[in-house]
DNA sequence: TTAAGTGCAAAAGCTTTGCGGGTAG
DNA sequence: CTACCCGCAAAGCTTTTGCACTTAA
């Protein structure tokens, strides 16, 4: 992620914590400075692994509640595709995915003309739409190679 | 779902387990009917409960191998969005989803102008799609009119 | 000071695996 | 007959919860 945006989001961070007067703690700046460094979409297991390397003490408790604390204050997003664990990502403005089927590797999409799909009539259903994202099933390069060479 | 299209993949089902030797047991018949029958995407757990009122002693384990074993075989779907269980779908032909941020309910929305979204170019980081699937979020009847009242 | 956060241990929810006995083809 | 399936129990992985201690504001 561009060093500009991950210095804004971090003092969007101390300012949402002062504003709320909640505590910025140690954890809370490091858990997010990892998520907005890795940019494979980590779950938040991958974030406890690279958290514990600047904290050696960290739990996982911790991790899983600050994760969702971030969420919670828009400073970063949730990957929504199938696989067993949530995964989390840096970049909350609206974009895409290719979700390998094989590796479930997440890639991220830019491409606006997919941000303005004709929304369907949903008023029979009740149901409210606020927002949508569209996802690319496929192969990522990785699972293309080991699928040619069995 | 529709009564005949029940009843053909059901024959569908017997041809494949013909063709491929594998036991149509009375156990994988009744797990496709319940999928076939439920309208809820239901989870691994919804489809149990489902396929126990007709054979008592079934157990999870089978519900979740044969769940599995039908996906393999082509005959149900997985329907991937963010959430702890994995749903399933007895809808295998290109459909797309309302999906409930509240309770995580999904429901089908069909409509063709959205099987024909622009695909980006993938060559980049050399990931193939195969596919793709929109997801629209928000809030479905039930959980909008919880909101209304707090 | 004090409300909130942290770590630990334990539990909960979903799913998979190993194994002995059973059953469809 | 024989390969494959079934149910049970146990374990695995991700995530949540309760509680005593610590820390940021």
């Amino acid at each position: 992620m561009d060093t500009d945006v991950k210095r804004r989001r971090l003092q969007l961070f101390e300012q949402l914590c002062r504003d709320r007067g909640i505590p910025a703690t140690v954890q809370r700046r490091a858990i997010l400075e990892a998520v907005l460094g890795l940019t494979t979409h980590p779950t938040a297991d991958a974030v406890f692994s690279e958290v514990s390397r600047r904290i050696p003490g960290v739990s996982r408790t911790t991790v899983y509640r600050t994760l969702d604390a971030l969420f919670a204050m828009g400073l970063i997003a949730k990957a929504s595709h199938a696989g067993s664990a949530v995964r989390y990502d840096p970049n909350t403005s609206a974009h895409h995915h290719l979700v390998c089927r094989n590796c479930d590797a997440v890639i991220d999409v830019i491409d606006e003309r997919l941000d303005h799909v004709p929304v369907p009539d949903t008023s029979l259903v009740g149901f409210v739409v606020t927002d949508h994202q569209v996802q690319f099933r496929g192969l990522c390069k990785n699972c293309r190679t080991k699928e040619d060479e069995p």
